[in-house]
DNA sequence: AAACATTATGTTATATTATAACATCTTCCC
DNA sequence: GGGAAGATGTTATAATATAACATAATGTTT
């Protein structure tokens, strides 16, 4: 089982509900979440880092003899756009997606020391967001907000070792 | 040449001007502009698109027969420590950096049409990014801002074919 | 149930992006 | 000129991602 460096937080829990939402959001659109998405969506999950894919590919061989990386890649894609994962362009890698309630509108904070990335609606800066485009007269597809730097507990502990 | 589709400029006097003050701030610094670097830094500069770096090969290769992968990418890396060139992380491109004034922090809005690349120092979204940020109290290396969508030219070709 | 379409997955091959490691050459400084 | 540092050359390979086509599973129509 991998650490979870964020304020101590019962993950298990946090991996059960993403799974939860994720059926039940599947469940209203008539899109399936088959036993091999779901798996690729809980290895997303079980951390708070951004996964690569390749490493996912490495963790469900075993369960999957077959998979390869077509597999892992399609598997992303449709998490992707069920909007249950992010991809994090800066990183080629995936998180869970915690954003069902915020229009997939986040801001990423990327730790470059434990590798958690947490993710936050950050609403004034989308807001602003809002105001530049439209003042640019651009038409948005999407939105790639990240942020590379500590996070306060590694800030913390970078003070001495 | 490239064309170039954002309100017409006269994008040779946009490279001459980059390149002038690439040397400016490499003399000011000690850092070495050598030959090669300056060709990345043209290579790049010729539209306002951006460019990958194999493609920056094949354009270079003709120049410098002994051109490889290193060559290049090591070209790259040296003008973005300077701050002469972003990554566009969600496209693994570059695109020249026209922010010498603006602390490096940029919003980038990427037409995913005609890929031109419009750079906006856009004040507001730094604010708000910036508070959000001090709110998570996380200490920041680097930021990345990209949109992808249609510039309003595009989206305006769009509405008949 | 048979025929068909659609979607999902399997499989092979290859394209694209990026770095490691070590050799050589050049520049700069003393 | 000798030594250090930096830049480039060179070879090899790692890491990321997609294309293209085959097969299997699922759903729909009749």
């Amino acid at each position: 089982m991998h650490s979870v460096a964020l304020t101590s937080h019962d993950h298990e829990n946090c991996i059960t509900k993403a799974i939860g939402i994720a059926e039940q959001l599947c469940n209203a659109r008539g899109a399936k979440l088959t036993p091999l998405r779901r798996k690729v969506l809980e290895l997303v999950w079980e951390s708070h880092r951004a996964v690569k894919a390749y490493d996912l590919l490495d963790r469900i061989k075993p369960l999957e003899q077959s998979a390869k990386p077509a597999t892992v890649y399609r598997a992303l894609d449709f998490l992707i756009e069920q909007g249950l994962i992010h991809r994090v362009e800066s990183l080629n890698a995936f998180i869970g997606c915690v954003c069902s309630d915020h229009q997939h509108e986040l801001m990423l904070l990327i730790c470059n020391r434990c590798l958690e990335v947490e993710e936050r609606p950050a609403l004034e800066v989308m807001e602003a967001v809002a105001k530049e485009i439209s003042q640019a007269e651009f038409s948005v597809y999407r939105k790639s907000i990240e942020i590379h730097g500590l996070c306060a507990q590694c800030a913390f502990l970078g003070r001495d070792g």
